[in-house]
DNA sequence: GGTAGACCTGGACGC
DNA sequence: GCGTCCAGGTCTACC
């Protein structure tokens, strides 16, 4: 089962005086949502398990500054290298920890299932996001077709290449480079001819992420506007979706085919609609449910997850 | 609407 | 050391 763990503070000689608490809502468990999925591997982040600490190098305007996240007492406790505005940081953090996303939901429904009941316990139902759609839209064709080992050395060289002062880059970034150069310096493979193309469409107008995004959507309509993205096709737009903190829709690949065949099926070969029955039920936290039984497998072996760490 | 094949990389494997 | 095969999600052409 979900080993539980506490977050420990950084010792205090580490974190600046102009440290920023946010306040985390109820049930929240730092450690958890951090390791709720493979990007805290990803570049720019970097997580310390046994410190309890998320680093992360950010850029505002023209400023590099590395960031100290921790958990403390009831908030999140950011610590900026040098002097960055609460309110510059605030939206940031707290879409990159899921802040604003209620799971109560989920956790209520969590409790009437037996195999789900250490959700609660363990904190879990929120997921570690990048600060922007756009990070979190180019992580996830870094992820598609390819393995999880190759995902982490794309986005490592990515960021070396075109982040700016080793921050996570911006469209205007990536659009410093061709395709061509893309493709060999960061490993994308056919890969650098979407996140290139997705990059110049933010750039030059022609994909307005703001609107694409827009939260007012339905959920339905949400996932559609998603799939007009280069790169990004159902497994993709259900991602982004879990990212927003909506759950309908479950990002089918071929780590979710093999965990319920293998769990509800015996290894038998079954179709998409049938294996995407068995979550019905769970309504608008199908994806989280899933999730959390993948999660919580993972965690009972004590291993990285099979072929990847999505 | 459904299906097949190309796209690209790197690991595994056989020789 | 070299060549071949394979896995992986999206996109496009074709039926």
């Amino acid at each position: 089962m979900v080993r539980q763990r506490s977050a420990k503070p950084s010792s205090a000689g580490s974190i600046p005086a102009v440290a920023s608490n946010f306040p985390t809502p109820p049930g929240f468990d730092f450690p958890a949502t951090v390791e709720s999925h493979g990007w805290y591997r990803l570049a720019p982040f970097r997580w310390s398990r046994e410190e309890g600490i998320l680093r992360r190098r950010e850029r505002f305007g023209r400023r590099t500054v590395d960031l100290v996240i921790t958990s403390v007492p009831g908030a999140i406790s950011v610590a900026p290298s040098s002097p960055v505005s609460r309110a510059e940081l605030e939206p940031r953090i707290r879409r990159m920890l899921q802040l604003d996303v209620d799971v109560s939901g989920f956790v209520e429904m969590s409790r009437h299932s037996p195999a789900h009941a250490w959700i609660e316990r363990a904190g879990f139902g929120r997921l570690l996001c990048g600060t922007s759609v756009f990070e979190d839209a180019v992580k996830i064709i870094a992820t598609t077709n390819t393995t999880w080992g190759q995902t982490v050395r794309m986005v490592e060289l990515l960021v070396a290449k075109c982040g700016r002062g080793g921050a996570f880059p911006e469209p205007a970034d990536v659009v410093r480079f061709d395709e061509a150069e893309l493709q060999a310096d960061c490993r994308l493979g056919y890969r650098a001819k979407t996140i290139r193309a997705l990059s110049a469409g933010i750039v030059s107008g022609a994909i307005d992420l703001d609107a694409v995004s827009d939260a007012r959507q339905s959920t339905q309509d949400l996932f559609r506007s998603y799939l007009t993205l280069p790169g990004i096709g159902p497994y993709g737009a259900a991602h982004l979706l879990a990212m927003d903190g909506r759950h309908d829709f479950i990002a089918v690949d071929s780590e979710f085919r093999r965990f319920v065949r293998e769990t509800y099926h015996g290894s038998r070969r079954i179709s998409d609609v049938a294996m995407l029955r068995r979550y019905a039920r769970w309504g608008r936290w199908k994806y989280l449910a899933y999730w959390s039984e993948l999660w919580s497998s993972v965690a009972d072996r004590l291993q990285p997850m099979r072929g990847g760490d999505k």
